[in-house]
DNA sequence: TGATGAACATACTACCGAGTATGTTGTCAA
DNA sequence: TTGACAACATACTCGGTAGTATGTTCATCA
């Protein structure tokens, strides 16, 4: 209930003129959350030392521990920044008037395009949403991990308004909302598996990647037409 | 190339008459087998300790190490069970004749099924290959471990053929084959990370939530019908 | 029936990694 | 210019864990 009160907003009016003294504290600061991110990614949270995030900033753990009090806040911040950087490229378009399916569409577009582009943040964030529902993490931190599940929920909210009302339309068709939920978010999340960048690849090369992704869960999410079998 | 040979053949035939030691022997083994994988898909990996296994056997060190020479070679014994019993699932249903769509369907039944009765199993099957995949085990493992992906990339097989067929046949549509194959089984494999078993579950009701996920798969692999936007 | 070995348990070592305590350097403000 | 503090680096502690070395028990077989 304090200490990471304000973070969030103080990193979205980081760029503002805070005097360089701020500015290049935050860029540290920022510097060692990709390095983190990255470490997360390739070795998974338990894995990954304090240590390996210091030697891939060419660093040492004190540098860490200046900014961070424990590995699991490290971790926590790698968390909310993923999420915040979900959140602000979707928000724009949560409220696009008009029929369900384009809405949804360019919110899941959007969605992809930002897992290809912040792979390693999301990984992290996958990762603490799956140590969240084994119950690592001490008591004392579940209460921080509990509050950026809740944003993670939020999150999971934009989307399944427009699912609703996509039902409703007759654009999309399923039995549980909740199966439907999990299997199109699995959808759009897999490319934090198994995408990785190709040399002299385009941003259209990333779209046509990502319309591929969409198109499979717009699918999904509409079902067979009739049942066989 | 040794000791771990034909381990699956003879865990095959398990059931067959060895004499009562034989098969107290692989009793007290598949029991560990099974100890593993729940602990391996709550805890992860690196943070399962060797005493974590043994705990929840009632046990103690001595017994794990009596029958696997280190943990990772326990824990490639654990990958290489779930991998047998997903082959054993779908194999007799690899070479129906007819159409692509029925089979597939038959096929991915099978192996949805098999991700919720066997999900300790299955998850420690995808721990294994993201580590793989992030270079993780020595090089001395490394050798086990591709034997492994080796499996699994067969498998994986399977069900390549009867996309292709089935795309030639119209009932699918995809642009990159590669990445329809890896949304399909993120789709399949799902369960293992969502399903939770509910009191006074039925068979049936398991095969419910499998057809979903199936009908969510192939209505994905078919896309959308136009494509808008 | 005594010896042998499988199937464990117990006791120990060696190392690694999180966290801490304490230096060191550069910068800014008075 | 000097003192104070931020931003690190260095040097340590200490708990946990993989792996080992050594008992112990019980069944089987010669």
């Amino acid at each position: 209930m304090s200490r990471t009160d304000n973070r969030a907003d103080r990193e979205v009016v980081a760029a503002m003129s805070l005097g360089v003294r701020e500015q290049v504290v935050d860029s540290s600061r920022a510097d060692i959350l990709r390095a983190a991110a990255t470490c997360f990614m390739e070795r998974g949270y338990a894995s990954t030392s304090i240590d390996d995030v210091a030697r891939s900033l060419g660093a040492t753990k004190g540098r860490i521990y200046h900014h961070f009090p424990s590995k699991a806040d490290l971790f926590a911040e790698v968390f909310r920044a993923g999420m915040d950087m979900n959140y602000q490229a979707v928000e724009p378009y949560r409220h696009l008037p008009g029929p369900a399916l384009p809405r949804w569409r360019k919110m899941a577009m959007v969605h992809v395009v930002q897992m290809i582009d912040t792979k390693p943040f999301q990984r992290a964030v996958w990762i603490g949403v799956e140590m969240h529902l084994r119950g690592a993490t001490t008591p004392a931190q579940r209460e921080v991990f509990n509050e950026l599940l809740e944003y993670r929920s939020t999150y999971g909210k934009l989307f399944r308004e427009t699912l609703l009302q996509g039902r409703e339309e007759g654009v999309f068709r399923f039995d549980d909302m909740s199966i439907a939920n999990q299997l199109m978010f699995m959808t759009l999340n897999s490319p934090i598996f198994w995408y990785s960048p190709r040399v002299g690849e385009t941003r259209s090369d990333i779209e046509a990647i990502a319309r591929q992704v969409v198109d499979f869960a717009q699918g999904g999410l509409r079902g067979t037409q009739e049942n066989p079998t």
